[in-house]
DNA sequence: ATTATATTGAACAATATGTTCAGTAGTGAA
DNA sequence: TTCACTACTGAACATATTGTTCAATATAAT
């Protein structure tokens, strides 16, 4: 990609997230991403149709990243299949407490709706990947189910953060494994 | 009231409840709103503020409708104490599938987000009245599992929503209290 | 050095927002 | 019925935002 245009991409991102960190997605106009970015007009729209196309740009570059990860690890399958509660869901844990991606600011401000759903949708995935360690111990309908393990999930999550991130990632997977 | 008032302000939710049932909320207009409703610009901005305080105000609605409806229930204590699965969680089921105030339309339009986020806030306080059905176990901090079993139900609701709600209600407590 | 492509900046039409105000009409009470 | 009150009207208005266009300029790749 011509150094130019992830110069812009890049710069558009940063601006756009500084801004999702201090006011909500729909008060947010395209302009002060021209100006916060220092950009022009016709950039912007060269790069994205509009500011929703751009939100999930950035939604696809924050978690493909914390996903892909999670994923290649998939090779490894001795981490996975070892002892309880299960490593995968601490990994993640202690993934975001490392704020790779400064991708904590983003799931803790006023727009956390718009990234906690992308998180369920990728982490729904992960889930059906690994039905070994989420059994389905009652029969209740595979869907209904792998959804509540993932919203559980999110919420763990949020809730963590909401209260400061006192607590270590292993309590937190404790709590996890508790509730579901 | 005033007639009048009431006239209008009926007039407005009817056409944002139609209009939130086709389209996006961001993507609603005021101008679109006032068209369906048949009223003068001036008329909708003496109503509300803004289109944010329009939704908020509808949800104060259907929602105060229906936990009233619950809350008044709370002085014949017997229906919440005699046998498992716990009637109150039957109760709203029903209380939904009879599709009380059309908040169904709702809750499973595009915009249900929306609506689910003022349904679990108010989940939360009727849960919080009624500890004795959802023990806490674990000792889990308690705004985590009453956050936590919130949500539950409320995913129990979409999922069911989404499915075309072919299940009875009975069914769905049964899966509810299967997963928390 | 040359070609290709990205960015600029300004101007543009189109649309949306929220306010104002004088005129009209429905309402509730005496 | 009369009267004072209040809500609605509708049109006009300033302001702000969106998304497009285009010729000029700057930067990159080879």
């Amino acid at each position: 990609m011509d150094r130019r245009q992830k110069k812009t991409r890049e710069a558009i991102f940063k601006a756009f997230t500084e801004l999702l960190s201090k006011k909500h997605f729909n008060q947010i106009t395209v302009g002060e991403i021209l100006e916060k970015a220092d950009i022009g007009r016709a950039t912007f729209y060269a790069h994205f149709e509009t500011k929703d196309f751009l939100l999930k740009e950035l939604c696809k570059e924050l978690f493909c990243h914390i996903f892909d990860t999670e994923e290649g690890r998939e090779n490894h399958k001795h981490i996975f299949n070892c002892h309880t509660p299960s490593p995968i869901i601490l990994h993640l844990l202690q993934h975001l407490q490392k704020n790779d991606n400064n991708i904590l600011d983003l799931l803790s401000c006023e727009n956390n709706e718009l990234f906690l759903r992308y998180f369920k949708e990728n982490l729904k995935e992960l889930i059906k990947n690994h039905t070994s360690i989420f059994e389905n111990k009652s029969d209740l309908p595979s869907d209904y189910y792998i959804n509540h393990i993932s919203v559980a999930f999110v919420e763990t999550v949020k809730w963590w953060l909401d209260n400061g991130m006192k607590e270590s990632a292993e309590t937190l997977a404790d709590y996890f494994f508790k509730v579901i």
